[in-house]
DNA sequence: TCTTCGATTGTCT
DNA sequence: GACAATCGAAGAA
């Protein structure tokens, strides 16, 4: 198994372009010392503090911090009193932009989501931006960690790249409180695998 | 397959 | 004190 992992540069850009390109890329997370992973095949940008779905929008706060960092970094939240959020943050630092990864699908470490998620069918293991989290074991302990690193617990591969014939593009989804004309902005990916 | 609705708590105003 | 970048169970069709 290679141990290349995604350099910094790929999230020194927009979030709509590190969004569009993490599309088939791998997302590894160590769950008991083994690695689980899956292929990244849904993901929304957020980008900065004009953007009234980002949780920019009001400044920095303490849960939001990670964002102004440089991008290559994880900004992993909680929400809904009880499901965590993963997020790549982009960009350069003092910008607050990322990455929400909203769908997975599993490559490694079967047997251990298998564990984790039973008895939910294996289609909706990793199909939302809370379960893969929950299939991952990603929570608050993994906010801030290095994705460049290929010794932090949970890193980024580069996998296949998508032809932009097999990428679909949709307004976000989830934030049906934000205003115009943020709402509609498709900054929605989702890649068509099979 | 689709729709509705309750769960549950950190964070910010 | 309100709300949140959601999930999954349950019931209807």
């Amino acid at each position: 198994m290679s141990s290349k992992v995604l350099d910094r540069d790929f999230y020194l850009r927009s979030p709509q372009e590190v969004a569009r390109d993490l599309l088939g890329k791998i997302l590894v997370s160590q769950v008991h010392h083994r690695p689980v992973s899956g292929i990244i095949c849904e993901t929304e940008a957020y980008d900065g503090e004009v953007d009234q779905a980002c949780h920019a929008r009001t400044g920095k706060t303490r849960r939001n911090s990670v964002m102004y960092g440089m991008g290559g970094f994880a900004y992993v939240y909680f929400t809904y009193g009880m499901h965590w959020m993963f997020n790549c943050v982009v960009g350069e630092r003092n910008y607050p932009a990322a990455v929400l990864i909203r769908a997975i699908q599993p490559l490694e470490g079967l047997d251990i989501i298998y564990d984790i998620r039973s008895p939910i069918g294996e289609k909706h293991w990793c199909d939302g931006p809370a379960k893969l989290t929950k299939s991952l074991g990603i929570t608050a302990e993994h906010n801030g960690i290095d994705l460049c690193n290929p010794k932090s617990a949970v890193y980024l591969q580069p996998g296949s790249d998508i032809g932009e014939e097999k990428v679909i593009i949709t307004p976000r989804v989830g934030i049906d409180s934000t205003p115009e004309p943020w709402k509609s902005k498709p900054w929605r990916f989702l890649a068509d695998l099979c």
